[in-house]
DNA sequence: GGCAGTTATTTCAAGTATAAAATATTCATG
DNA sequence: CATGAATATTTTATACTTGAAATAACTGCC
């Protein structure tokens, strides 16, 4: 039995080889890509902004509306910053809040039926233009990497809080 | 929020078309959980936001400086964003404009020493808060993660400007 | 030399983003 | 049932981000 052919430094105590900080920027530099196309996409052809999408796809998904805070946690960004997008979507009457009787701190937003219908037309196209930009990935390879992916946000999330 | 484990629903009998988009919002999500610890463990520990840091790094990996453009296009962010972020860091002596003669037009921007050394601080911090937020990727499944991203902003792009 | 077209950067308006403070409400507990 | 802690949302200040328009400077061609 051989050891490796190349000339690497020091296998056992490698130190923290640049490796993962290479596929970190891989990764932030192909989700700028996909995001500033898909962004552009939905300017052009549905006047319509990328958070303002992810926030109806999110709204979509939930039969029974979403509170602020659940949007928040589930689209990853800040409470405060949720506000701003609802309530463009509010006035272009897209998305309406409506006040819980037994919380009223809180309030679950819907979208409309103009809302819901026009999300079914852009999430036909959306879904068009991501099988599109990822191409690249088999239906195997996909399944892959799905599985690696899978719960990283969480953990980090989860695992972030006490470091 | 709960995340129960999904009843993983026999891959083979999705249709194929969601597939990308789940891999992808599950990227997008990975992503964003990935920056917001970034951005946090930079903005207390340095007293710097995620967009400066990584202009200074693609300033450090530049012998010669680079021009706005290079700039921009190498964060794939709009040239105008560029602008208020160095004017910033040109606040804070990190990093200053010279103009070169040959081009009145352009200006190249470079670190300044304290700018350099801070850098080189920050730099270590990063690249271990990547390896520990990545520790979920063994060496061999980042490199092929690697090989699997390579080229696909640049690949994005230039097929996107087609469509 | 003069002028059209291109390139580099900044400015602008609007939207997105954050963290922190302020408000309002609910809950637990004594 | 008072009151302090916790929760939900908005507000505020600052920074980032984009696309488009405005400036300024370079290039090529006649």
């Amino acid at each position: 039995m051989t050891f490796a052919a190349k000339p690497t430094p020091r296998p056992s105590s490698r130190p923290p080889g640049k490796q993962r900080l290479r596929l970190w920027l891989r990764i932030l530099r192909a989700t700028r890509a996909i995001e500033a196309e898909l962004r552009e996409r939905l300017r052009v052809q549905f006047q319509m902004t990328l958070p303002q999408f992810d926030v109806m796809a999110a709204l979509a998904r939930a039969e029974s509306g979403m509170t602020m805070t659940e949007l928040s946690r589930k689209l990853m960004v800040s409470n405060g910053n949720v506000t701003g997008i609802i309530d463009r979507l509010v006035n272009d009457k897209l998305v309406l809040r409506q006040a819980p009787a037994e919380d009223r701190r809180s309030f679950v937003v819907r979208l409309t039926p103009k809302g819901a219908a026009q999300f079914e037309l852009v999430a036909r196209a959306h879904e068009d233009w991501v099988n599109t930009l990822l191409a690249d990935f088999e239906l195997d390879e996909t399944e892959r990497l799905i599985g690696e992916f899978d719960g990283l946000a969480d953990r980090i999330r989860n695992g972030g809080t006490r470091a």
